[in-house]
DNA sequence: CGCTTTTGACCTGCGC
DNA sequence: GCGCAGGTCAAAAGCG
């Protein structure tokens, strides 16, 4: 009953897509192509949606090391950091070792609703008031067991019709909802297409 | 009853 | 060091 639109405001110079965590069920619905656990590469899927300066993805991290990339790694602190409940939040990285970010894509999306079914199963673990903006930001971890993607979703103060969602991770496991649910949301998408 | 959401507290990083 | 902003935790509440 929603009408999506994805509205992708900037004009080339996204950076490298690769790894783009929406793209196994992007490129699902998108083609007759499958999702077995697919990661990165399969953003083709995704690309098929557009034309070149359609689209873009923000990059918001670079130093993150690529054998850190996969999930699995947070949470190994276990007896080292238990001196107090929080030092878990430094989990991942031991002690003296720099802090390590995931490369986050961000993406805006034109929509009333602020919950955007991308197929995958979310479980909200936090709201904060941001500056500037009227709207909280919601923070989402994937609950697949073993996934530690993350993503935050917000709603612009400008335009409270479009949606920002941050990325953070990549799923290494398939959708846990059948693609055409996904694919039934595209097809109410309207691609925003400024030509 | 198990999973999800809400929400205040807490932690970290950063700029001044 | 202090204050602010962003991010996360975890207990309690809500819900199917």
């Amino acid at each position: 009953m929603e009408n999506y639109q994805m509205f992708f405001p900037c004009s080339s110079s996204m950076g490298q897509p690769s790894g783009f965590p929406m793209a196994s069920n992007m490129g699902a619905a998108s083609s007759n192509m499958g999702f077995n656990g697919l990661q990165g590469e399969s953003l083709n899927g995704f690309l098929n949606l557009r034309t070149e300066n359609q689209v873009r993805l923000v990059r918001e991290e670079e130093e993150v090391e690529k054998h850190h990339s996969q999930s699995g790694s947070i949470t190994t602190s276990a007896d080292h950091g238990a001196e107090n409940g929080q030092a878990r939040m430094l989990a991942g990285r031991k002690k003296g070792e720099k802090k390590i970010r995931k490369p986050r894509y961000a993406f805006q999306t034109r929509s009333q609703v602020d919950i955007l079914d991308d197929g995958y199963r979310w479980r909200k673990y936090g709201q904060k008031a941001v500056k500037n903006n009227k709207f909280p930001r919601s923070y989402y971890r994937c609950t697949y067991q073993g996934c530690n993607v993350k993503k935050q979703v917000q709603r612009l103060t400008r335009d409270d019709g479009i949606i920002v969602t941050t990325y953070e991770g990549m799923h290494s496991h398939p959708i846990d909802k059948p693609t055409d649910n996904f694919e039934h949301i595209l097809n109410q998408m309207q691609i925003y297409t400024p030509f």
